[in-house]
DNA sequence: CTCAGATGATACAAGAATGTCTCATCGGGC
DNA sequence: GCCCGATGAGACATTCTTGTATCATCTGAG
């Protein structure tokens, strides 16, 4: 089993029991404590490289939506895409990477922090760019809609996990409430 | 320092860092390990017992909304009262017991699962009293509706924690959200 | 003042998790 | 068949946390 198959593994098990311990992990992905701790020397770096991958996977979402160039545009049309598709996105993310969303120990790693805020700012920047183009309200700061998006995606990690909303019923729920909310 | 505030002090200690041991729970709290578990036999005890706290909290905003009758009566005006008391007092509780939202060590103590299972029951029954009356919209599942509020109370409480929104904003900018989402 | 109750400081044992190490075993490539 | 690398099993020391116990000190009520 290489060190990418072991990391989704943990990836598994952590989604499933935030705290689980190196030995749990080892034993959920079927292998000894011994290789795990040949593939990641330590707890810390396991959880490091979990953090690199849930940025990595934020940063594709934000790529593939093409935000900057799409904010950048003022295009509403183009912008509407944008936010279309980062919703697609993220939703993969939330299903894969769902407990790094609400986990605390990523910021005691530097680096991962600082590309963490250079994330947000960047998704922050995309929706301000909505608000100016007349897609997005402009009554709420930016950055609320940046935490409106985030507490949705854990709101809908959970809605899945505990079996209330279908899979392929995600993206359409999540982007309809993130725009239109749950009023009739 | 009695229990009450004891617990208080604790709650505030692991909102902030929600795996903090007892050590740093009584230091922070400003008393010694041994008050801490004079107070608290066991950290499960102490857990339990904050996790009483917040579904009290999350009871009595149910309570406060009058959500029951509201949901019952059909009448969609006080349907519209009782959803706005039910988000002033939840912000409430997201800024007071934020880490409860996201804690999963609450899951093993039965009596504490059984009573938020309770409870998820009696906010989504008025969620979908709510889509009944007209309300809300009908083309989403009442639980996904109480995802997206808990999801938005997450978010919230991120927000606020990080200061990217103002407490006095919070219970607008958390109904409107909610209600009419983040589109213009 | 006196004393009971609460508190702080400290020590102690038990358990769990971590990180390192060694050794035996297995399996594929040569 | 042989060997090298990867793996599993297990031992080990270390550290952290927890829960308990003990003792000195402080404080407020009587």
């Amino acid at each position: 089993m290489g060190a990418e198959e072991l990391a989704k593994a943990a990836l598994r098990t952590l989604n499933a029991e935030p705290t689980a311990s190196m030995s749990r992990i080892a034993a959920s992905a079927g292998v000894s404590r011994a290789t795990l701790h040949r593939n990641f020397a330590s707890r810390e770096d396991l959880i490091r490289q979990l953090g690199r991958m849930s940025l990595d996977s934020w940063r594709q979402a934000l790529d593939t939506a093409d935000v900057d160039a799409a904010g950048g545009s003022g295009d509403p049309e183009r912008i509407r895409v944008a936010m279309n598709v980062l919703c697609r996105e993220l939703v993969r993310d939330a299903d894969e990477y769902g407990f790094t969303l609400t986990l605390t120990e990523h910021v005691q790693d530097a680096a991962i922090a600082a590309e963490s805020v250079r994330l947000h700012e960047r998704e922050m920047a995309f929706y301000a760019a909505a608000q100016e183009s007349g897609l997005l309200r402009r009554d709420m700061p930016a950055a609320w809609i940046a935490y409106t998006v985030f507490g949705l995606l854990v709101g809908l990690r959970d809605a899945l996990r505990h079996g209330a909303v279908a899979v392929r019923d995600a993206e359409r729920l999540l982007r309809d409430t993130i725009l239109h909310g749950v009023s009739a």
